[in-house]
This record gives C-alpha cells, sequence and structure tokens, in this order.
DNA sequence: CTATATATTCCGACCGTTCGGTATGTTTTT
DNA sequence: AAAAACATACCGAACGGTCGGAATATATAG
C-alpha cells in the first residue's frame, strides 16, 4: 500500500474484471481500496480516466503476448511454451484474488467489451493486437511446413487461425464454466489438431 | 405492434443484445417501444422481470439449436448444416435490425454473462445446452468413425470439442471484429480440422 | 341502437435512492 | 508555512419504480 495511486489502479483492474464499468460504482471502488472519495479524486479526475488506465495496463501486462519469447524451434514447442504461459497467467491471477478455489470471478470480455465501446483508439490497438498473434503463428506455421515437421495442403494462415479461435472458444468455455483447473485440457486439443496437420 | 406484451419483448432483446442489463435504462426500452413507463410497467413488474422473459425467449428460439434436424449422413453433411443453420441466424438478426451494413451489433454475451450472473437457474440450463451440443457433435463423430469417414485415434469428444470450440472462438472474432459478412469464413477451418480427421 | 357500467390499457408526474462528481475541509509530509 | 494527501458533507442528475387517473375497449341493460 506504498503508492496509493497503483493500490487504486490495482483494485480496479480487479473489479472492471469481473463486472462492466456500468456495474462497478465508484462507492465500490472506493470501499474496496480503503480509501476516500477525496483520495481517488486527488489521483484520478474520473471515473472513466481510471478506466483507461486500467485497459492501458492490463494490455501491456496481461494482454500484450511477447511472442518472440516462445519457443520458435517447432509448432509443437511453440504452442507447447503457449499453454504454458497462459497457464502462468491464470496463475499470477489467482495470485490477485480473482481465482477462489477452482472458480474464475474474472472475465476479461467485461473489460474488453467495455473498452471498444468506450475507448475509440482501443479498437485499433485491438486489431493490431490480433494480427501480431495471427503473424507470429503464421510464421511459426511456415517454417514447420518448411522444416517438414507438418505437412499440410491447408494455407499456413488458416492453420495459424484454427490454433488461434480453438484456443479462444476453449478460453471463453473455461471462463463462463468457472473452471479455472481445467486449462490443461486445451493441450490434448491442439495436440489433435497437430496431429492432422502433420499427415 | 398488435401485441403490446410482444412489442416490449422483441424491443427489450435488441436492447439487451447490444449492451448490458446495466447500461440498458428503463427510459430507453421505454422511448424505443414509444410507450410510457406506465405502460411498460403494466405488462411487467420490474427491469428484471421483462430480462428473465427476455432470455428464456432467447434461448428457446434464438440460440437453441436443433440438432436433430441436422443431416446425420455424415461429419461433413452435419457440419455443413451446422453453418448453414448459422448463416440463417445472422440473417435474421439483421432482419431485426442487428446488423447495419455489414457490422455486427450485437453481441449475445452481454446476454450470457448478465443472465449468468442474475438468474442463479440459468447457469444449468446453459450447462445442459453445452452438453447437448456436446453430444450431438460426439456421436456423429462416433457414427462417423463407424462408418469409416473419418479414423482418427483421438477420442470421440476431443473431436467434437475441438470443432465447437473452434466454432465459439470463430464467432467471438466476428463479434468482436463485427464484420457479419465473414461468417463464411468458418467452413474452411472447418474443412482443415476435418481432412486432418481423417487421416 | 343507445346508454351505462366495468374492465383493460396506457399515461406522465412524482418518489426515494443511488449515481458520479465537487467543495471544503482536516491531517500529514516536507 | 506550504503543499500534498486524504476525509466528509454535499450536489444535481439519473436511476428504477409507483400511483392516480385519463383514455379506450368491452360487456351489459334498457
Amino acid at each position: 500500500m506504498i503508492d496509493t495511486r497503483e493500490h487504486i489502479l490495482n483494485t480496479s483492474l480487479k473489479l472492471f474484471l469481473q463486472k462492466s464499468f456500468k456495474e462497478v460504482t465508484m462507492k465500490e471502488i472506493v470501499e474496496t481500496t480503503g480509501l476516500s472519495k477525496g483520495a481517488f479524486y486527488h489521483y484520478f479526475s474520473s471515473k472513466e480516466k481510471v478506466f483507461e488506465e486500467v485497459v492501458d495496463f492490463f494490455l501491456s501486462d496481461f494482454m500484450k503476448f511477447d511472442f518472440s519469447n516462445l519457443s520458435h524451434d517447432s509448432l509443437k514447442s511453440f504452442y507447447s511454451d503457449y499453454l504454458k504461459s497462459m497457464e502462468e497467467k491464470i496463475q499470477s491471477a489467482g495470485k490477485i484474488g480473482l481465482v477462489t478455489g477452482d472458480t474464475f470471478n474474472a472475465n476479461h470480455y467485461f473489460l474488453l467489451f467495455d473498452a471498444l465501446k468506450m475507448l475509440p483508439s482501443f479498437k485499433d490497438k485491438h486489431l493490431e493486437h490480433n494480427q501480431n498473434e495471427l503473424n507470429a503463428w503464421t510464421e511459426i506455421v511456415t517454417s514447420a511446413k518448411k522444416s517438414g515437421e507438418i505437412n499440410s495442403k491447408i494455407p499456413d494462415e488458416l492453420i495459424a487461425k484454427t490454433f488461434i479461435y480453438l484456443g479462444d472458444g476453449f478460453g471463453m468455455h473455461l471462463i463462463i464454466d468457472g473452471a479455472a483447473s481445467k486449462m490443461h485440457e486445451l493441450k490434448p486439443l491442439f495436440d489433435g489438431i497437430y496431429m492432422g496437420f502433420r499427415a
């Protein structure tokens, strides 16, 4: 609790990951931080402003994926690393109290939907992020084909999209069902399509 | 505008598909229907109640998928039918003004998230729906293996989940990017994993 | 057919509460 | 003492919801 400003940001992030912007009230933010309204408005000029910063922070820390850090040896090792990073993310989500027991009580889509609606610049950033993710996967697929790791007539980008969408769909089910511990069930799915693309 | 009650329900559905429960105000519902507050509260006892009915309607009429109506000749014809049904759903969404030009301005996840939060009975219904979908896909996969259409060592349920999650992840991207016309891009993805599972 | 009684549908002013935000402090730090 | 950090009382607007009654439709009676 050294840095009050950061404390407010962390608390707000936690709240905005649990409910939508409208559902999170100033009263709630103030009470959860243990501060007062005066303190809050000393650091932020409005609820919108703290939301903006929360989104920025979340993007750079959570969503932004440094794909260059993942193994580029093979497609298999790439998605294995990818899955490992995902599990780590869930673990760090648990550390800030977003997982109680086995139950997920966070949903980053709240943040995403609100950001898309409220922050005009966000949509472009998000599309860029998506494009980067697609490019990273596509590159790996391309080199996996070159190396002979996989051998499929399906266009590289389609294979990349298959991995991405499969992961996203799985993640959505995870969030809705609230079962954080089932993250490991994604690997068999990736293994399955991987086998298919090898043939 | 014959049946006022139904008119309110349709209008509310449209609104609840565009924003969250909290974001939709009574003022908005009343003004969009062209009625008055008194008229609204003559038919519904609260905003929550109309939401409940909207959710019921949406589930039973929109979202609910009659898998028995899809072709059971083969896995390929099954998912082809599935995709066709999806396209029809988008078309009917367009008919009630949820698609302007090429842009999706609906997001059924608003409805889903709110329903999961507010309606205790909903989670079970939703899980049941998911289970039914999984069962339908799994059955098809099983018989596709028996008939020799596909020949994969991957468990039937995993294959089923791959199709489902891939579709969901794709749908999520569609909604977020707002590009309703790109629905057809899912077929190549399905074809891709289908080829893989045949080997 | 008309007139009256009764039920339904709809209206909009109004209510209490909560919302985000402000003004004006008091405490703490430098 | 000056400034930064925090607290609290308060504000107007917007919220969901209520209420008495007007308008309209339907049923009944003469």
